[in-house]
DNA sequence: CTGGCTGCAAATCTTTTGCATCCTG
DNA sequence: CAGGATGCAAAAGATTTGCAGCCAG
């Protein structure tokens, strides 16, 4: 079977290019409002799809920190997550942090990749609540 | 504002009784499911509100495995999950297995608390599936 | 008794699917 | 020109909400 082939459509660089400026993982309702600014006939559709195709060439991942809707990140090599408890805020832990199990903790698996999330709060939350 | 009670009916220990017996981050249906074999009247949104009663409470914590469907643990202290990507199973890393932000990394935040998942193959899978 | 819970129906929200038309390559 | 993409509608799921009657405390 051969690699299906992907075009470049107006919408869809509007698409990748909203998702390029938005490091914050975005949903896909969150793209929708953005590009349909852009292109009024855009459809939450179109938006899924594309999500979707871009999910299926590797281009972007999908990530489960929100429980209630879908959200995708463009950072696709292997990396983690600071969650701020209170403004939400996701960002980036870019170094080449990578937690590692030890034979026991295994339990006979062939570990491929891992995925953490750091939760806790970012300064500027620190300094604003009184208690966690 | 004082804290709601909570009612042990015959459905809601039905319900905590399938979590204890099932380690296994049952969705909300998977519950419904096997507790309905008891209460044929049982109804889907009783599952749901009592999940949600169940997880104000702190008795059981939701997990973002799933991006089709909510999943819950009753393994509330922290601890991390090892996911098989071929059969999909899920199992506990029990050991005080913790990662560590070095301060560069953390970008000021204070780390309260973190999840971590491991994604491989159990042995089962890594004999039967020939590549990956 | 009383207010929280269940059974039930219906609404809501997210995501997927189907299809005619359009347009990129 | 061909086949993948869009625009659109509608379906499919998952989850939530509303409410009358019920029952645990």
């Amino acid at each position: 079977m051969k690699r299906q082939r992907f075009r470049r459509t107006p919408q869809r660089l509007a698409i990748m290019k909203f998702l390029d400026n938005h490091p914050s993982h975005p949903s896909a309702e969150d793209v929708y409002d953005a590009v349909k600014k852009q292109f009024a006939t855009l459809f939450l559709a179109t938006v899924y799809n594309t999500l979707e195709a871009l999910r299926e060439r590797g281009e972007i991942v999908e990530v489960g920190f929100d429980p209630a809707k879908k959200r995708f990140d463009t950072v696709t090599v292997s990396h983690h997550h600071l969650i701020c408890l209170g403004c939400k805020k996701i960002l980036d832990i870019p170094e080449k942090f990578n937690p590692v199990l030890t034979g026991d903790e295994k339990k006979g698996f062939r570990v491929i990749r891992s995925r953490v999330e750091f939760y806790g709060l970012c300064p500027q939350c620190q300094s604003q609540s009184p208690q966690t």
